[in-house]
DNA sequence: ATTAAAATTTAGACAAATCTAAAAATTTGT
DNA sequence: ACAAATTTTTAGATTTGTCTAAATTTTAAT
């Protein structure tokens, strides 16, 4: 009747632990490894297998013994909850509080873990339903239903070709806070007219303005491909 | 230089404790009992003594054994921080995300949890710096000051006086949903016309309209009295 | 096919926050 | 003042989530 995706109690430990175990199953293969979910939440191994077996347990992943481990259909769904939240946060946080893209993460870290269905209703209608958050990330619908855009690496297209900027594949505060620096921004019009041989870095002309990003930049820009060049 | 309330790492039960220390030191003694914050918890007093040691350690309460507890000023001005939140996460849940009164209070639990300056700061900014919550309780400013409003219980006042509505004592969602079918809410204009001598009930003018209420009712209802009648 | 290296799990410990049951201190009633 | 009732604290256990160190399993290398 009514879908509920997982109002049965769970931590704010467990519920980080589901969306390092999505985040991971995504890019490679579908089976993740205790380590890999280790190093990326800053833990140990043996505090990652502890935690799967209660994962196990609530059947929100499937595991066998050093097999790695997936995340069930009711543990997807949960992922794709908390994502919903925390992106909903992040365009929350720049588009009523003036938060920059580089400061929204570390609070909608906390605020993904708030329970409350009416509030994230409401919240996605206060925002006019939005699609995508501040780095370009789809914003999964309340069904966890989302559409990965269809986008390319800027460092994979061929010269004379360009696009809308749509993304960044890297969004910390970092590559962030530089792009800002040298006024690059989602929705900027892009073109490449040259790459270097030698270390392989960009000329392009990004909205009319010329200038130079090396091949690590331009591999952590997304761009959608606009068929007028 | 940058004075900072409490950045400290403070679990969410500590504060919780807290402020349920600060609310229990308004009304009536300034000395806390241990049953008093193990009923309003909901959990049991032993469980209390052990928190209050944890609290009087970082020196978040004064703690005599058998005496009773008492917020110190750093606690004090947490408890204050912890309130402001809250009250300022209610509006904006009205305001801007449309619940109802009697609808905050739960989500206001888990968000007044967040830490993040910024983040506050921001909302207190979107929110025109409200200076009452939908329950008509003082939203503290962030040094922690806040005005008590000059108001009285429509119980106390004698025939023939009145004023404006402007707080709620009982702020149960149970009340409030009374309220809300009654069709009373802050900012009417109430006037009692006659107390009733077998139960105390009242018959009051609001906003021109003719109702019995009673006296319980009018004992959770706080006017400011207004000049003229 | 063994052996070495790497990944994973187990065993045992610890801090936070809670509980129950029992002991100690305080307050109350006569 | 002193026994009884109440309040508060202690002692010991439990759950969650983490750790270190050691054991086990899998994978890689010769
Ligand atoms: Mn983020
Ligand atoms: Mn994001
Ligand atoms: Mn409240
Ligand atoms: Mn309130």
């Amino acid at each position: 009747m009514y879908f509920c995706v997982n109002k049965y109690l769970m931590t704010r430990s467990e519920e980080n632990y589901i969306k390092t175990i999505f985040h991971l199953g995504r890019k490679g293969t579908q089976e993740v490894a205790t380590n890999a979910i280790a190093e990326l939440m800053e833990t140990k191994p043996s505090s990652v297998t502890d935690m799967i077996k209660r994962l196990s347990e609530k059947d929100l992943v499937n595991y066998k013994r050093y097999q790695g481990v997936s995340l069930t259909a009711l543990g997807n769904k949960t992922a794709l909850n908390i994502i919903r939240k925390h992106r909903l946060w992040e365009v929350f946080l720049v588009e009523k509080l003036d938060f920059s893209w580089d400061e929204v993460h570390e609070v909608a870290e906390q605020l993904e873990h708030i329970k409350s269905d009416k509030l994230i209703d409401s919240l996605d209608r206060l925002l006019a339903y939005p699609k995508f958050d501040p780095h370009g990330d789809p914003i999964p619908d309340k069904n966890g239903g989302f559409k990965e855009r269809d986008r390319e690496l800027l460092s994979e297209v061929p010269v004379n070709t360009g696009g809308v900027c749509v993304g960044v594949k890297d969004s910390s505060a970092t590559f962030l806070k530089f792009l800002d620096k040298n006024g690059i921004a989602l929705g900027n019009q892009i073109k490449v007219m040259e790459i270097e041989e030698f270390d392989g870095s960009l000329n392009i002309e990004i909205d009319g303005r010329k200038m130079q990003i090396s091949h690590v930049i331009a591999s952590n820009l997304y761009i959608k491909a606009s068929d007028e060049i």
